[in-house]
DNA sequence: ACTTGTGTGATAGTATTGCTATTGTAACAA
DNA sequence: TTGTTACAATAGCAATACTATCACACAAGT
């Protein structure tokens, strides 16, 4: 059983609420393993369905297709990492303290006790970094969007970009650096591990402090007044 | 006719060189226009095959696969961009200067004189930017990566770091900004486009001004001493 | 107890995708 | 002349991305 929080998500998202059933929480658990392992143009439903010892047909009845599953376990993770900056930064006054909270979270959401069951945020984690672009990077953003596919991502911009503009409120740039902060968390995650020459940072063990240094760098300078 | 530059990229990327042949040259020319058409999931050889007049069979001559094509595509757009850049920065002294004539390479190299026949510097640019990210972003990275299959790219970003480094040599992450930046000039021109509210600029008319302007800002402030 | 519906498994089927292999032939080079 | 290269044409195959149908278990409503 899970512990009392409730992920809501835009239910154009899937065909039959997966949180709702042991089939759909199963379909949850396992496409985030089997995406994190042989990845995503690799994933396909039937691959899925043979590893949960269910049917091919069963996931069809949840999803569309491979690519509102991504969407949806996108979605599900920053609505996710929004719950968590609420509950860490709720009694936090100085703005300047809960933007470092907020960085902090962006890092190391990972790390948080697992609130739900069906769901391994650290392998989630993974994913995201090295999945998680492709979501958005369709040709169908633009029908997609106007159905509100995209509002967890874009509320918790939002949401950081408020934060920015009581740091400081003549910076011009409060959306757009919230969602590079989003971008950078990840994208510097995996060039550590992968691309180390388009960064400067180094991961090792689990360890995402440079990382995280470093984003605060950037916002503190790009914030000074 | 070609004007005289050649892009020279890693000989792995395909099989036999496209640029030798004109059936290699056509494959260029055709799959930039389809890809960015009917967007990267959906683009097939057969497809490409079709629209050229040509065969499946023949196109698998040139290239083993389409992501192995698409990373030829993004591979040949840096090489192209860091070729603009040494041009426009070869008879500038300072820096601070150099490093804005970067930037507004990166944001309009695609309204640059067309200097191939085959490939459309204007397409190619949108096409970069809605699918870039997904040549590095795949399971084979670690093996592609040390086949120096994003060696244009990684070049690039260390020509940038250095000049970030000359103009502000105490600066910690001369490499992370300079991959940040190829990522924004492309993230943001998308977001302004198709979810503008993850950023503050607007785009109109092929006028990217505002990135630009954002961009420079951004790198003032983080270079500041 | 009797229906009714809901969720799932089982099975089949289809068009498309992602390749590989074979053959014929025109062009061109030795 | 012979050999080689480049390419079109065709075939074939396993996997992918679905869709459809049927059967069955089980729970709820009457």
């Amino acid at each position: 059983m899970s512990i009392g929080i409730k992920i809501s998500l835009n239910d154009k998202l899937y065909l039959r609420d997966p949180q709702e059933t042991s089939l759909g929480q199963n379909i949850i658990r396992h496409s985030i393993l089997l995406i994190d392992e042989i990845g995503f143009e690799a994933f396909t439903f039937k691959k899925l369905a043979i590893k949960m010892g269910s049917t091919e047909a069963s996931v069809y009845r949840y999803f569309e297709n491979k690519h509102l599953l991504l969407l949806y376990l996108v979605s599900w993770y920053w609505e996710w990492v929004s719950y968590l900056i609420d509950i860490h930064t709720m009694n936090i006054k100085s703005p300047q303290e809960r933007l470092k909270v907020i960085i902090g979270t962006l890092v190391y959401a990972y790390k948080e006790n697992p609130a739900i069951d069906y769901v391994n945020e650290s392998v989630l984690h993974r994913l995201i970094i090295a999945e998680g672009t492709k979501a958005y990077y369709t040709k169908l953003v633009d029908k997609e969007n106007t159905e509100g596919f995209f509002s967890n991502y874009k509320m918790l911009c939002e949401k950081v970009a408020g934060v920015i503009s009581e740091v400081n409120p003549d910076f011009a740039y409060p959306r757009a650096l919230a969602s590079n902060l989003f971008e950078m968390a990840n994208s510097h995650s995996y060039f550590a591990i992968h691309l180390p020459r388009l960064t400067d940072v180094r991961v090792k063990d689990d360890d995402y402090e440079e990382v995280k240094t470093m984003l605060e760098k950037f916002t503190d300078s790009l914030l000074a007044k």
